[in-house]
DNA sequence: GCCGTTTGAGCAATCGATTGCATATTAAAA
DNA sequence: TTTTAATATGCAATCGATTGCTCAAACGGC
């Protein structure tokens, strides 16, 4: 017992037994009788025995570790979402490793490699902007390990996945502008090949014709939806006189944006310009006038990404898995951005 | 070769050499010929070997793991540090797992347990509000393995550590409202016991005691700091009706929620009342006024706190450890809380 | 009291890579 | 040519826990 640790060996030695009898006792095998596992978990109490998850993960197979890649860390959602699956996680007596891709195709695929490589026992991933090719994720599936995806999916990989009704978020929040009264609402989206951006022009789009409105691809934007890409987006619409009275976007960030551009340039919220974000990043509630947004359910969401992991880390027989897809109900938060002055 | 994955000893199978040799070749062992290296590769590549880090681990007592301790990632301020992290240990070709302790002393001491079996080479950790005991950080050090504190740290371990110099940032900020005519400055601050709350205080109340303006205790208000928190304590201040023109907090998110009740209470900012943070939240720049606020410069601090903690990884000499303490200047981002008018 | 069954525990191999020591080969020095 | 040294590789133990198989003791039935 050098170095503090103890081990099974330390245990069987002071009991005069062996290894194998202390690392059954410990494991709660039913060949071992109670009294010796009594025995040895008081042993083990003593010598502040410690097992080793290295020695146990060689030899087992399973590293206890999930591996959970997301484009930030740093964005309310996601950082959410992963509090939902740590959740989860260690009541399973799982740990986490949290690895960013920053929305890069090459360091997302750099990522899943080194997670492969300390033998996560699984991954959980929402895939980058920048990802078009998924090879990097069959590669999980090609080592027989759970993967399951979260809001930004796919449909090329037969996986389960977690997301939220984009298309059901976007239509209330478009519907709840023409409800105020808005006609021209402009909508800003992103690449869509990304199945949220696309579910949530679909929505913006349907919502539109179900109250008559025509669709005018005019008033249908794409960029990043980074702050600045609002900024720089809105200042076109402005600059081209297209007339519109009201902003959808498919992010928080880029209709903060779009707000202090209209700002900039004299126009009065709500009155001139309706908005509407998506996302309930919290600082849509310090912006003035505060921000009505869509609120995507995070740790729910996280939740249930790793209950679904862990259902099919579980499954007997891991021929037969199931890929199942749950759809979450996103929320729209009410505030001000969107609301005619006498409702405020 | 079962279920597709190469180990050496299939490398050494088919160049008829041993496991040995082939473990030493990829090592790049001084004492394997570049013949044999060279061969070793290629034959690596083409069965598409990929090392088992679990195995390593055991036999090396190296897991190549960092654990990452913050209270909660999904601040600008943490997620940059781990960013900070995560690239320099990514070059040292290290992983980082994070975990988040929510700012609570159960799951902190939880979280490091945790660490501490999955075997991570050593802990970075910022510590969380709540926590006053730090023996579960000794006993860290008592497995001999490299801690390194950064921001919210303890003079009680001995380690090393990476921080901002909070007076210095508190001092300017302070300076800089007086400059701009203030002289009733009420101050956010946090409990006492925590580094950097008791450093920022100190810097302000010296900053009003270089320009001849006394201390009032009047002025300094605790609390957790939190959005709610500046509200409630902004509304208490307004409701005594002490007289104030200038908040300075200690946290972004407080100086928003006594921004958000001065508004509500008529206030014009920043004619009435001048505001300064703490932390450089994204926000704070949405905000109207935008938010004058103190950089932390994270992801230097990351990038300094990584290099810390491999140098003391790689010292050879483990008992003659000496640890070193960073200070890196933080920077004052003036926005248009705390101008006054003519010069915004 | 004999034999078959159940129960409890030990033996030894195994997971894959690393490493101290031994050995074989070759080159250089004497 | 012999000795010495350097170079290149092999052997086998090891890290700590797990597990299939074996075996001894205890028990019960007849």
């Amino acid at each position: 017992m050098k170095n503090g640790k103890a081990t099974i060996h330390d245990i069987a030695e002071k009991l005069q037994v062996t290894a194998s009898t202390v690392s059954r006792a410990l494991n709660n095998n039913p060949r071992i009788s109670d009294a010796t596992k009594k025995k040895v978990l008081k042993a083990a109490k003593e010598l502040n025995y410690q097992p080793n998850n290295i020695a146990s993960a060689l030899r087992s197979g399973k590293s206890r570790l999930i591996g959970v890649v997301v484009p930030t860390a740093n964005r309310n959602f996601f950082s959410s979402v992963i509090r939902g699956i740590e959740e989860i996680a260690n009541s399973f007596n799982y740990k986490v490793v949290i690895s960013q891709s920053y929305d890069d195709y090459e360091k997302e695929m750099q990522t899943i490699e080194a997670l492969l490589n300390v033998q996560v026992d699984g991954v959980i991933a929402s895939i980058g902007k920048t990802t078009e090719n998924v090879d990097h994720f069959k590669k999980i599936l090609k080592k027989g390990i759970p993967l399951v995806l979260f809001d930004r999916v796919t449909n090329e990989l037969d996986v389960s996945q977690v997301v939220i009704d984009d298309y059901f978020g976007a239509f209330q929040a478009t519907e709840h502008l023409i409800k105020e009264g808005c006609k021209r609402i402009v909508h800003f989206t992103s690449s869509q090949n990304i199945n949220i951006y696309k579910e949530r022009k679909r929505g913006y789009e349907d919502a539109l014709l179900k109250h008559g409105i025509a669709v005018d691809p005019e008033l249908i934007r794409f960029s990043k939806l980074q702050l600045e890409d609002g900024r720089a987006t809105m200042q076109e619409v402005i600059d081209e006189k297209t007339s519109f009275d009201a902003v959808f976007s498919a992010s928080d960030y880029s209709i903060m944006g779009a707000m202090q551009v209209l700002k900039e340039n004299g126009y009065k919220l709500p009155q001139d310009v309706k908005l509407v974000g998506f996302g309930d990043e919290p600082f849509t509630s310090f912006t003035e006038p505060t921000l009505t947004t869509v609120n995507q359910k995070s740790i729910p969401m996280g939740n249930i990404t790793a209950e679904t992991f862990f259902e099919i880390l579980n499954q007997k027989d891991q021929t037969n898995i199931i890929s199942k897809k749950t759809i979450l109900k996103p929320e729209l938060i009410i505030r001000n951005s969107s609301l005619n002055q006498e409702n405020i």
